[in-house]
RNA sequence: GGGCGAAUAGCUCAGCCGGUUCAGAGCGCCUGCCUUACACGCAGGAUGUCGGGGGUUCGAAUCCCUCUUCGCCCA
């Protein structure tokens, strides 16, 4: 812990050698630091990692969730609670065995080739080669999730746990099985949930088509996005209040190509504002078609295969069209018979699988799904009574509308990889007996006789639904369960509110009773600099494990926070890295320099600032400087603690990059070198004081930058050698800290320094020449000044600092916030006609605030209306003006500048 | 069609439950500096009718209405 640092901190040494020592020491295993730190044990404080896609490699938009519950995780641990961070991966059904099947697809084979039992062990095989890697990469980043606890939602347990879900919800009633129309992907085929149907704006059409009637007196038009269901059409239906159609009703029409008679029936379902106001029924493709065949007892034809080609249904010459190939065809042949009256361009809303993208086709199909509203109520009224809450607020919003149209979850999946549905069929037709059962079933309950398993799988957030409690060990009571269930903060990205977030909270209460977080904070997304979404198909993505490698996680991590708001999205340039990361990689060096240079001003522990302590620094001792800063630093902590708590991870980082650059570093620092160098008096309480300031920043700043902030820390002289700050105490408010007199006064501090330096920049003074400076106070009080005049004179380069009225008048002038007079005699360096300028610019920027200011406080309405301390304020604001311009003023008729200021 | 968000310095964004951080930060830009922690740095500087218009108010980047542009969600 001796060795003398680099000169530039370089994270690639630092990083992975701490991040093994945090994990080997237990560090992030709640239970190990409760043990280790002694005494009561803390409140748990829980985070379930959304668990990332088993094939899954490390994005920065993982990069960003995880890092926000990294930052949260390592807060509160710091706090004192049982943080736990439970990490697991997820088996992403149709995802996984997407890439698998592309891999056989390379070898010439389909997974139809393998058979169901091969083809599964080939996932597996795939899985255990590469699964999890995502995980590692996430340690990269400096993750403390406890890795002892990585689950897999196909675990045994965790399957275990999903059947026994399964057989709960079927025993509630909940769970069921139907032929209903739900969204087909005919790339995967399989059935996906409403969710997982995206919808997508389209520039489609609108075609309108004749039916003519039966009878041959003229035709019906009817409006359609797809006319290749017509094939399928087995009505058309009217509103039964359009006095249009009224008289069609009941009589029959030829359907076009397939030749087929069908009727026209009422119903409420059609909107006769819409296309024509008559549309074609076609109950085995559409959703509200098969609710108004229902209604009117309208056969179904179900006019394709799975994979979306024309079925044996159709008219023989369209049989194995591709579904858009026989659009063209039947649109062609349409018009060819003159029965397309027109076509009209139309945009709307297409499902596209969330998946691979393929347009998806509404299709009947036998199905099984849960039935949402009793599980919905509850999760509605836990939000409504304000137990769940959302940040920002207004995604609560979303939640609360999808609640209230709860539709029922179609979980069933025709894949391989994944649950298989735990439902087994009399092979007997005449029993034909299902059996719902939590341990395999090999005989039929009912006639003793073979029974087969449901082919299929249960949909993937079938199990992520349950990773908050299945993840502790449920449905056995585990003491884990005990301990760490309900958690507290889930953190998340918009997009998976319905598919995940709300769906938790749903079973979390039906197996639980209770929601399983009560904090939902939802961050933005990552996008390139035209708001795109990151994605590899568009090649804009940033790989963090680059940035890790040229920046470091830490400056990753800062750079994902800071560039962060809540719920606003990250913009990153992919083309452009160090703008994005130079920020975070230079503050940690910054960081690290401020660290080697109190740290090597440091042969033994410092002082303490407090406590009983016999050496303890005493406030007597304590210059300007040291209260400010310690008063700055005080500020910090409030500012920075309660920005975390209030998941402003930005603000946060934010208040702690200012105190460390602007105050400690810029100020604090320069000023105390004088104390430190030789032997000039107040050394150790210097040392003191900017130890512990800096010790109190480190902590603060360890939630965003777990390493650089470690690396520092752990040098301190006298730090045991297995202390680690990621459990040091957070720091406390201390009210005797404040010191609004000391803020004030180092404030004018750094008021004249900045003015010498200002004007020796605006003459040309080069950096190593001295120059004198003399200080007119208005009238009383010049204690800082004084007090703090070595460091004027150090750190404006000042050789002879004196206070009065100046003997010259040829210089450069400025005036300070409480009327002190500024003037640094330069002799032959001035330009008398420069300095009149500058001057008078800046007594006619005072003039134009005095006067409007004088205006605000002549307005009778101001002074009357505004509360009495605004007032007050402003009237100060107004004397300080005035007084500035008057000190202006008279130094430009001492300059001789003439009264215009030229 | 409905709902929501964003529009502030060249870029990325703070500020937005009206009046001290009322025009800010970082990057970029200009000038000068290798000042014994840091050139991944130090000091100084320039830059915006706070998207357009209207309104409320003594006072609006901040509240209300409207328009324009971009983005997201739901039908």
């Amino acid at each position: 812990m001796t060795a003398p640092l680099a000169p530039q901190y370089d994270p690639s040494q630092i990083e992975a050698p701490l991040y093994a020592w945090w994990r080997d020491r237990g560090l992030f295993d709640p239970n190990a630091v409760q043990r280790s730190r002694g005494g009561p044990a803390g409140a748990p404080y829980v985070i379930q990692m959304p668990p990332p896609n088993v094939t899954a490699e490390l994005h920065t938009g993982h990069g960003l969730n995880n890092t926000v519950q990294d930052v949260l995780i390592r807060f509160e641990r710091m706090r004192g609670r049982r943080a736990l961070w439970v990490p697991g991966t997820d088996h992403a059904g149709i995802a996984t065995q997407n890439v698998v099947e592309r891999l056989l697809a390379k070898e010439g084979l389909t997974r139809f080739d393998l058979g169901r039992e091969a083809f599964i062990e080939r996932v597996w095989a795939y899985v255990r080669q590469t699964g999890a890697q995502i995980l590692d990469q996430l340690q990269a980043i400096g993750c403390s999730a406890d890795w002892s606890r990585t689950y897999f939602t196909l675990d045994d347990d965790l399957s275990r746990a999903v059947r026994e879900v399964f057989v709960r919800l079927y025993e509630k009633g909940l769970i069921y099985r139907g032929h209903y129309i739900i969204n087909w992907c005919p790339r995967c085929l399989t059935a996906l949930s409403n969710e997982e149907a995206e919808k997508e704006e389209v520039e489609g059409r609108i075609w309108h088509i004749r039916y003519p009637l039966a009878d041959g007196e003229g035709h019906l038009t009817i409006a359609t996005t797809r006319p290749e269901t017509l094939l399928g059409d087995t009505a058309v239906a009217v509103h039964p209040g359009d006095e249009r159609y009224r008289h069609l009703v009941g009589r029959a029409l030829r359907l076009p190509l397939a030749d087929r008679l069908i009727p026209v029936v009422e119903d409420e379902a059609v909107d006769p504002a819409f296309g024509s106001g008559a549309v074609k029924v076609t109950p085995a493709h559409d959703p509200t078609d098969f609710e108004i065949g229902r209604r009117h007892q309208l056969p179904s034809v179900d006019v394709m295969t799975p994979e979306a080609r024309m079925s044996l249904a159709v008219p023989e010459r369209f049989q194995g069209q591709d579904r858009f190939e026989a659009r063209r065809q039947v649109v062609g042949e349409l018009e060819s018979l003159g029965l397309l009256e027109k076509v009209e361009s139309h945009r709307h809303a297409v499902g596209h699988c969330y998946r691979c993208n393929t347009v998806i086709e509404p299709r009947l199909s036998e199905q099984w799904f849960v039935r949402m509203d009793p599980l919905a109520r509850p999760a509605l009224e836990r939000y409504r009574d304000g137990t769940v809450q959302f940040i920002p607020e207004r995604r609560g919003d979303d939640y609360e509308r999808w609640l209230e149209g709860i539709r029922d979850w179609c979980i069933s999946r025709q894949l391989w990889w994944g649950h298989r549905i735990p439902v087994w069929y009399c092979a007997d037709d005449r029993c034909a007996r299902a059996t719902v059962s939590r341990t395999d079933v090999a005989a039929c309950p009912d006639c003793g006789g073979g029974v087969r398993q449901d082919d299929d799988v249960l949909d993937t957030w079938f199990s992520s639904w349950l990773v908050p409690f299945t993840s502790l060990g449920w449905p056995e009571p585990t003491s884990d369960l005990a301990t760490y269930y309900p958690g507290h903060t889930l953190v998340s990205s918009p997009d998976i509110i319905f598919f995940w977030v709300s769906r938790m909270i749903m079973s979390g209460l039906e197996f639980m009773g209770q929601p399983p977080y009560t904090r939902i904070y939802l961050h933005g997304v990552v996008r390139d600099t035209q708001h795109r979404k990151m994605s590899k198909s568009l090649g804009n993505g940033i790989d963090p494990l680059e940035v890790v490698e040229r920046y470091g996680a830490d400056a990753l991590r800062y750079s994902l926070v800071s560039g962060m708001s809540v719920g606003t999205d990250v913009i990153l340039d992919p083309n452009d890295l160090d703008s994005s990361f130079a920020p975070g990689r230079n503050f940690a060096n910054k960081l690290w320099n401020a660290g080697r240079f109190i740290l090597s001003n440091l042969a033994e522990p410092p002082r303490p600032l407090a406590g009983g302590s016999p050496n303890v620094v005493r406030r007597s001792e304590l210059t300007l400087a040291d209260r400010w800063i310690i008063a700055r630093c005080e500020a910090t902590v409030r500012e920075a603690t309660e920005a975390y708590e209030r998941f402003r991870l930005n603000e946060a980082a934010g208040a702690v990059y200012r105190f460390i650059w602007s105050d400690l570093a810029d100020w604090y620092i320069e000023q105390i070198k004088p104390r430190l160098y030789g032997d000039a008096p107040g050394g150790d309480v210097a040392r003191a004081v900017a130890a512990q300031t800096f010790d109190v920043a480190l902590r603060l700043l360890h939630p965003v930058m777990p390493f650089v902030t470690e690396a520092l820390w752990r040098r301190f002289p006298g730090r045991p050698e297995d202390a680690s700050i990621s459990v040091a105490p957070w720091p406390g408010p201390d009210h005797r800290a404040e010191d609004p007199e000391a803020l004030r006064e180092f404030g004018l501090v750094q008021e004249v320094v900045g003015a010498i330096r200002a004007i020796r920049a605006e003459y040309g003074v080069q950096p190593g020449q001295p120059v004198r400076a003399v200080l007119t106070r208005p009238d009383s009080g010049d204690g800082a000044i004084r007090r703090e005049q070595v460091t004027v004179t150090r750190l404006a380069r000042v050789s002879e600092l004196s206070f009065g009225d100046p003997r010259e008048r040829v210089g450069g002038h400025a005036v300070l916030s409480d009327g002190t007079a500024v003037f640094v005699p330069l002799g032959d360096a001035i330009d008398v006609g420069r300095e009149c300028g500058r001057l008078s610019a800046e007594v006619q920027r005072l003039s134009q605030l005095v006067e409007a200011q004088d205006k605000k406080l002549g307005n009778q309405q101001f002074v009357s209306r505004a509360p009495a301390d605004v007032v007050h304020r402003e009237r100060e604001k107004a004397s300080t003006w005035r007084e500035q311009r008057e000190v202006l003023g008279r130094k430009l008729e001492l300059l001789g500048c003439g009264p215009a200021g030229s």
